[in-house]
RNA sequence: CGGGGCGUAGCGUAGUGGCUAGCGCGCCUGCUUUGGGAGCAGGAGACCGGGAGUUCGAAUCUCCCCGCCCCGACCA
């Protein structure tokens, strides 16, 4: 039982001014953590036990589903990140530290490398396989920019979990298990979610999925479509690719269109001189980059932006994506800044990657490469030729689904879990292999399944919060009843005294506010403040031998008797569980 | 790393060259109070982020450094 009296806990009146977003606003007044440094946090009791039990239910249900937990330490020698290269792929984000004698160590940011090199020590049989390890364990990732409180921090403690398996069929059943396993565990910690198809990135692997938590100050956005149930990353978002018909197109013209540089000013000429219904959507916005030193053309519809973000996530092996800087122009004499068009691109030689949208046989008013001219009936396949297809547009709401056509809606969310199909790259890079039925040496297929266990506590408190305070599930709270005794005699107090006994005896754990010296007020407000789903006032409705059961999500009051009490409140637990 | 904001007691803050750095919350003592962050009285607690400088005099002005928050870039 904890006590109010002596909990190590001071709940602060005043937002703290460091705070912003609610979860880490309410976490720090309400007295569960505290800020150390920049994205670095302690836990005090409440919190740690809130913390504990989301461990707790992702154990159980990892256990649940055949899953073994292992430990690794947080610091490790740099060596085996040496073999896979991500002690250089991963840069500054990666904490490094030398230890007396100068051998240089790292904090593990992500333990793909341990968990292979411990499966390679002890297996070296197709029958040892399938395989599923897991270890909940703190990580470490010196970010550019750790934001959110608790959201994104450089200390966090995550989940994490390996699959091993012979070949592709095994990975994905190994795939689904997990994937089972989430939803049932993020059921328990009542957080909504979507599953949403992502990319899988930097790790490499091919199939990858995301649950991101709905919330407004998610990190991420999302696409939603309410009719089917497609939800997508906006990075993994598929683009409905449009008929092209060339036929009856006619020729390529150039037009004088003075002082044009912008997609706007384009389109009010060429309703003004060049017949009307034009509109931003029937031009081709021609914007050069530069990946990685090498100029690059990217065409996208003019009426959209190119989303940079979307662009790097779906270009494979580009390290750095910036947009032409004036020095840049300076470098391709040729490229008129506002009149650029594909047309030359082939004998300029740079390289040209297309949105989906300007598919092939499409027609388009684009940069005539003349100052002062664009172009019409510029037709894809016939006057010009992209390199490549990748995404790259911005997506909006309301473009159309991909698997229905209905139009999508977009979300911001926090992102919860990561699972994904990895493959064989660190098998692969560390040698982890097993003998099939042939004797045949094969390498191991693997997959890695993320949850942000400190992370779900911010994302929980964000989606549960209200004006008043946090507001937690039953399950995670760090008690599941709170009971404040008001008054000055002692009867109350040992009333609530002998309540806590009892429902503590039947599983019930309880936060007893047994303070003397407390106000009423001080402690209402505490107990909506802390948000354990029931409240029980034991004051004034004493005099009718009742006490007050509150439930803190709905604000619902009833009043029972002292002898019914405890039946009451585990009913009450248990409608609202 | 770019842009913006900020650093004064545990928390929230006032104080733009001049007495002993002020207030609220919290904390301690006493009395009163006990159903919505109580009242009165008394008290403890601050190298004003750090360093250097300007000045008779610096929380306040100048320079450098450090730290924190927000937006962006970045981010299994």
């Amino acid at each position: 039982m904890l006590r109010m009296s002596s909990l190590f806990l001071r709940t602060l009146r005043d937002d703290p001014s460091d705070a912003e977003v609610a979860s880490h606003r309410l976490l720090v007044r309400a007295g569960y953590v505290r800020r150390i440094a920049a994205g670095i946090y302690s836990w005090l009791p409440l919190g740690y036990i809130t913390l504990r039990n989301i461990e707790r239910v992702i154990r159980e249900e990892m256990d649940r589903a055949g899953f073994q937990e292992v430990h690794f330490p947080a610091l490790l020698p740099k060596e085996p990140y040496e073999q896979t290269n991500r002690w250089n792929e991963y840069g500054p984000e990666l904490f490094r530290l030398q230890d007396r004698k100068g051998g240089e160590y790292l904090l593990g940011p992500t333990h793909e490398e341990m968990f292979t090199l411990m499966v390679k020590g002890e297996y070296s049989s197709y029958k040892d396989l399938p395989l599923s390890l897991y270890q909940i364990q703190t990580k470490y990732r010196d970010e550019t920019r750790p934001r959110s409180g608790i959201i994104r921090g450089r200390e966090f403690v995550m989940k994490d979990s390996y699959s091993f398996d012979l070949d592709d069929a095994g990975l994905e059943a190994s795939y689904q298990k997990h994937r089972e396993a989430y939803i049932k565990t993020f059921a328990r910690l009542g957080l909504k979610y979507n599953i949403v198809s992502a990319m899988a990135g930097a790790m490499g692997g091919s199939k990858s999925e995301e649950f991101l938590a709905p919330c407004d100050t998610g990190e991420d956005t999302y696409v939603l479509c309410e009719k089917c149930g497609y939800a997508a990353n906006v990075e993994a978002m598929v683009t409905i690719v449009p008929p092209g018909n060339p036929d009856g197109v006619p020729v390529l013209e150039v037009l004088n269109t003075p002082n044009t540089p912008t997609i706007d000013s384009l389109v009010a000429v060429l309703n003004e001189n060049y017949g009307g219904g034009y509109t931003g959507a029937d031009t081709l916005k021609n914007v050069m980059l530069v990946a990685d030193t090498k100029a690059i053309a990217v065409l996208v519809p003019g009426d959209r932006e190119v989303d940079l973000k979307r662009l790097q996530a779906n270009l494979s092996g580009v390290q750095e994506l910036r947009i032409f800087e004036e020095a840049d122009f300076a470098q391709y004499p040729g490229l008129i800044k506002g009149y650029i068009g594909p047309q030359d691109a082939a004998q300029s030689g740079i390289r040209v990657l297309a949105d989906p949208r300007i598919a092939p046989g499409t027609s388009w008013v684009t940069g005539a490469n003349q100052r002062d001219r664009h172009a019409r009936f510029v037709v894809n396949g016939r006057d010009f030729t992209p390199d490549e297809y990748v995404e790259c547009a911005e997506v909006r709401a309301g473009d159309l689904c991909p698997t229905c056509s209905e139009p999508i809606v977009m979300d911001r969310a926090i992102e919860i879990a990561h699972i994904f199909q990895l493959g064989r790259k660190y098998a692969q890079a560390l040698n982890l292999s097993v003998l099939d039925q042939n004797g045949k040496s094969q390498i191991v297929t693997m997959g890695s399944y993320g949850i942000g266990v400190s992370r779900a506590v911010a994302a929980i408190a964000e989606q549960t919060h209200d004006a008043i305070g946090l507001s937690w599930p039953v399950e995670i709270a760090p008690a599941k009843v709170h009971i404040v005794a008001t008054g000055k005699e002692d009867n109350p107090f040992n009333v609530a005294e002998e309540l806590a006994n009892n429902l503590e005896k039947s599983g019930i754990t309880v936060l007893l506010d047994d303070r003397r010296d407390a106000s009423p007020g001080v402690k209402f407000k505490d107990a909506e403040l802390i948000g354990i789903p029931v409240i029980v006032v034991v004051g004034k409705a004493l005099e009718f031998g009742n006490v007050e059961v509150r439930v803190r999500r709905s604000g619902e009051k009833s009043e029972v008797s002292v002898a019914d009490a405890s039946t009451f409140i585990s009913n009450v637990l248990i409608a609202n569980s």
